[in-house]
DNA sequence: CGGCACTGTCGAAGCGCTTCGACGACCGTG
DNA sequence: CACGGTCGTCGAAGCGCTTCGACAGTGCCG
């Protein structure tokens, strides 16, 4: 493995010289610039990625801490990943991949021991006790999702309340007064993932602004919870025309039930879901949806780590509007029915 | 931050005795060691990864190569993330996670710069290009799949010529004598991914001795492929009366399908099918299956470079054993009916 | 009781890079 | 033509750790 000095005798130079050829701050000749270029080529260098995060502070890797539970919205997870690792190398940076379950203490290890310039943290919770932890840290970090004291620390996350409110919109401006909400589990809930609560407090503010009559429920996972959940909607809320899914994976079981029981979509309900976009489409019936926007908060969230790298300023709170395509799952009601 | 000669001067000793008794890697007095130990609590002292690396040449971190393709399988990939990144932590490793699509240039990077003391790969293609490229890094690989050549590189994955055979087997022994094969999508054929072609030949075997008429088709993904899929099955192989599914997205369009045009599981049609257990759990049929053992394979991954890191031996092969789980989607067939 | 093998600790070198200050060469300016 | 300012390059220090050789002290053997 060659190293720096090597490069350098080969081009006949000093080791800073290609040190400053590499990172550019420094003026070169064009000249000398080519034959370190060579040399580098030639010999098939590469920095040590140690010695330079010993000399620089800087390691050019980041933390994305992630909820590795194997049950529902792996899926969305992957998406937010996939978008978190291609910005990260877009900036030159690489990954290092952290459990949730490490909690507070796999923060410290990694920000400690300086193996990351910055962390960005997904699935946080209303209280998350990593918050109080991560503001410790001399890096910064970027969270995916709205926990309730983040102050200072950025945020950047799909604009859940607007969604529900885009939603109701939606139904109502077709004629639906009466609409059901068929919320995540109540796991989820308990946990107190904060986009559940936003969502729902979105529904129940825009449901009071239209004058909607409203149910909201949380659905347990499997064909049954979605039963007892349909039912206990119908149940408080006769006619319900249509109903709002926060809930990917109640969606197919739901689709199953209404059809079983001979209630079609959208004749007889209308939905509007939200969820990832192929997930939508994929259903027999293809869902008029407000998509779940993984791949540009992951984006948006490396590129804000960065600018606080480069103390560039930032917006400490980034809510992504929400945006709703058609796709024939909402039907007009005709006054009458209203 | 606190470096290792602050512990020492608080603890009145060298920085190489604090360094030897973090490594264990000299005698310490019982005495010396606490009083170490005291300040490096008491200063919350983390060594510097850049510079252990730098000194020591190892970095602790383990390298993941996932296929962060957005389709299918997402669920499976994760699982054998989560066991990767557990695994690596038991082991006081970290997971420095890479995309498939950086192809060679990625592993090179993070080899040549020293980011890495290993790497895993998943998702390995038969003539995968990257197998020649790990041969020439210092720093050992291991596989989780198994291409043509790799010789000289360790791999760990489930058997799937034994699961064809154990899935068979079972169908077999239950009096099935026409049997479909209901594959991957064409996609994962022409991608060449190794299990593919695997399973097939294990069928392919498995169904000649066993004296068993059989026919095997791949399947696209949605609700039209598997129709067509199953039509052309039925066309080659009229009653037919059991089917093995090496296709998890094809599962619950399949069972839709089946139950509308009223055949029903495992009455008319036996089922077993490889995918991951809650899959097979999670259907409206539970099925019998033969897990992918996402899981043991990651374990057993992050192991095996644990091994080649301490210079142990390690098999360079190691196929893990399908079981099968029976869940009541395969019936005794009469031998009347046979 | 001299010599030897440990045991426990220290000091210094060195891992490969970045960065700062220094400095010669060269330019334009008054 | 002398002077200040850039430009381009170098040398050396230092980042924080590991590790090797050295060495004082101790216990044991012959």
């Amino acid at each position: 493995m060659p190293t720096i000095n090597d490069v350098a005798r080969a081009a006949g130079v000093s080791p800073s010289t290609v040190s400053y050829v590499l990172s550019g701050r420094r003026p070169i000749s064009a000249e000398t610039r080519a034959r370190v270029q060579a040399a580098i080529a030639e010999l098939g260098f590469h920095p040590h990625a140690g010695a330079r995060a010993l000399a620089s502070s800087k390691t050019n890797v980041l933390a994305l801490v992630a909820p590795l539970r194997v049950d529902v919205n792996v899926p969305v997870i992957m998406q937010f990943a996939t978008a978190v690792v291609t910005a990260a190398r877009a900036h030159n940076h690489d990954v290092l991949l952290l459990t949730k379950d490490e909690g507070t203490a796999g923060l410290e290890r990694v920000a400690h021991s300086t193996m990351v310039d910055a962390l960005i943290l997904m699935d946080l919770e209303r209280d998350d006790l990593r918050i109080p932890a991560l503001r410790r840290l001399k890096q910064p970090s970027v969270l995916i999702g709205l926990p309730a004291d983040h102050t200072g620390i950025a945020c950047v996350d799909l604009d859940f309340a607007a969604a529900a409110r885009e939603a109701l919109g939606h139904l109502a401006a077709h004629g639906h007064r009466r609409i059901g909400l068929v919320g995540p589990s109540p796991a989820v809930y308990k946990r107190q993932t904060t986009y559940a609560d936003r969502f729902l407090s979105g529904f129940l503010e825009a449901s009071a602004e239209l004058e909607l009559r409203t149910v909201t429920h949380p659905c347990e996972p499997g064909a049954a919870g979605v039963r007892d959940c349909l039912a206990d909607i119908d149940a408080q809320l006769p006619g319900v025309t249509a109903l709002v899914v926060h809930n990917e994976e109640a969606l197919r079981p739901l689709l199953d039930l209404l059809r079983a029981s001979g209630r079609r979509v959208p004749e007889d309900v209308s939905i509007v879901t939200i969820c990832p976009r192929d997930v939508a489409t994929s259903m027999p019936v293809t869902l008029t949806s407000i998509d779940i926007p993984a791949h540009d908060v992951g984006t948006l969230a490396v590129e804000t780590a960065m600018r606080l790298l480069d103390g560039r300023r930032v917006e400490y709170t980034r809510l992504l509007a929400p945006s709703l395509v058609e796709r024939g799952s909402c039907r007009e009601i005709s006054p009458s029915h209203r």
